[in-house]
DNA sequence: CGGGGCGTCGTCCGAAAGTAGGAGTCCGAG
DNA sequence: CTCGGACTCCTACTTTCGGACGACGCCCCG
C-alpha cells in the first residue's frame, strides 16, 4: 500500500530530480509524470495517483487550471503545489482551486517527502517558510491597532487622515493651509514612527486595523 | 549540538510522556521541565533552551503570560504551543504572545517531534489540524464587484488586489512573474477605468467598496 | 534660562509612480 | 483568414514620493 505519486513539472531534469528523491522512500512509488498542466489532467485520470506534485508555472495549462480539473474528476485528489517564491501570489489561488499543500522547491527534500506523506494522509499542509508568512499575515489583520499609531502627534494625525482618503501631498497642503514640503516632513516622519514603507501601506493598516472609521 | 528542550505542563505525566517520547530522539535532549507558568519564565532563564514546549492551561500563569515573558527576557526563544482543543482563540492569542508554533496534543508523536525540530531551526509552524482551518480563513476571497470594476480584465483584477495589499509595482511584478513595465501597463489602465489618479485611491476604493475582503 | 518637542518650511537627490506610444504574441469570434 | 481583445514588454518622459539633511519659531517644563 505505497503511495502513488505523479510528477508534473515543465522541466524533465526537475520531474527526475524528484523521481530520484522519492526512490529511495518504500512507502512512495512514482507512477507517472507530465509536462505540462494538460498531460497532468489525462494522468491523472489513467492511473489515478494518492498525491500530485504540481509545478505551478507550466506551459500550455498552468498548476492552477489543472488543479481545477483535476478536483473536477476526482474531488479526492490531492495536489501538492510547488513554486520557487514562497511570496508568491499563486499561493492564495492555489489553495482556492482547492490544492491540498504548498512546498517550496528549496525546502530541505525531507520536507518533501514529509509532506507527501501529509497530504496523502488527508492532512493539509503549508511549507514551514510559507507557513511563518501566513502566520505573520495572520497576526497582523488580527492585532489591535499597534500601540505605534498612539505616538504619532496631532498634525500627523491630520495628514494620516488624509492619506487615507487618497489625497496627494500638494492636496493635503491646501486642506491644512500649509506647504507640500511641511506634508512631507509629516509623512516621512509618521511612516518611520509606524514602519511603513509609503502611503500605499499607511492606507492598507489604517483600514485594516479599522482606524479612521466613519 | 542536540536541542536542548524545557518541557512545560501542569501534570507531571503528561512531562513524564514528552521526556519519554523524546529521549529516544539522538538530537533532542529535555534538559528541564516546569510545572506551571512562573516556573517556566524562571527555568528559561536558567537554562536557556533552544525550544519550550508550553502548555496552555496552567496554574499560576498560563501559558500565554509565560511565553510573553520568556520572550521578554530572551527574544530568541522559540516556543512551541501545547493543547488539547483546537479553538481558535488560542492559537491568535499564542501567535500573537509570539509563540513560534501550535501543536495539538492528540497529533502522532512523529508530529510533535518534527516539530519540535522545526521551530528549532527557526522555522515557524501549525500543526496540520490547525493549518486546514487557517488556509480556510485566507481562501474567502472577492464578492460581487461594484460597476466600473466589472470592465477590468482578469489580469487587471489581479494587479489591483496586490496593489490594495500595498504592495510596489516591483512586488507585483515578482508575485505575478511578470516585469514591473507590464505593471505599470496595467496599472495605469486599471486607474483609467476606474478614473482614479493614483493606486492610494485604488486602495481607498477598494476598502470603501468591501472589495477584496480580508 | 536652556532644552526639547512640535510645527513649519526649505533644498537636494534618488527612487517610484504614472503617462504616452509602440509592438509583439496568442487566441477566439466572425 | 482577418480582426480585435487580452496580455506582455519596451523606451522615454514627467511628476510625485520619500529620505536626508538643515533651519526657524513656538511653547512648555525643569
Amino acid at each position: 500500500m505505497s503511495i502513488r505519486v505523479l510528477v508534473v513539472d515543465d522541466q524533465a531534469m526537475v520531474r527526475a530530480g524528484f523521481r530520484l528523491l522519492l526512490a529511495d522512500e518504500p512507502d512512495i512509488e512514482v507512477v507517472a509524470e507530465a509536462g505540462d498542466g494538460l498531460e497532468a489532467v489525462t494522468e491523472a485520470a489513467r492511473c489515478d495517483p494518492d498525491v500530485v506534485l504540481m509545478d505551478i508555472r507550466m506551459p500550455e495549462l498552468d498548476g492552477l487550471e489543472a488543479t481545477r480539473r483535476i478536483l473536477a474528476a476526482d474531488p479526492e485528489s490531492r495536489i501538492l503545489i510547488l513554486t520557487t517564491f514562497d511570496l508568491d501570489e499563486y499561493v492564495y489561488r492555489a489553495l482556492e482551486a482547492g490544492a491540498s499543500g504548498f512546498v517550496l522547491k528549496d525546502d530541505p527534500p525531507e520536507q518533501l517527502i514529509a509532506a507527501v506523506r501529509t497530504v496523502a494522509h488527508g492532512d493539509a499542509l503549508l511549507s514551514p517558510a510559507v507557513t511563518r508568512r501566513v502566520i505573520k499575515q495572520f497576526t497582523r489583520v488580527h492585532q489591535a491597532p499597534p500601540q505605534a499609531v498612539e505616538t504619532l502627534t496631532e498634525r500627523e494625525m491630520d495628514v494620516f487622515r488624509l492619506i487615507t482618503r487618497g489625497y496627494s501631498n500638494a492636496e493635503i497642503g491646501r486642506a491644512l493651509f500649509i506647504s507640500d514640503t511641511t506634508v512631507k516632513t509629516h509623512v516621512t516622519r509618521l511612516l518611520q514612527k509606524l514602519d511603513l514603507r509609503d502611503r500605499a501601506q499607511a492606507i492598507v493598516l489604517a483600514h485594516q486595523t479599522g482606524l479612521f472609521e466613519t
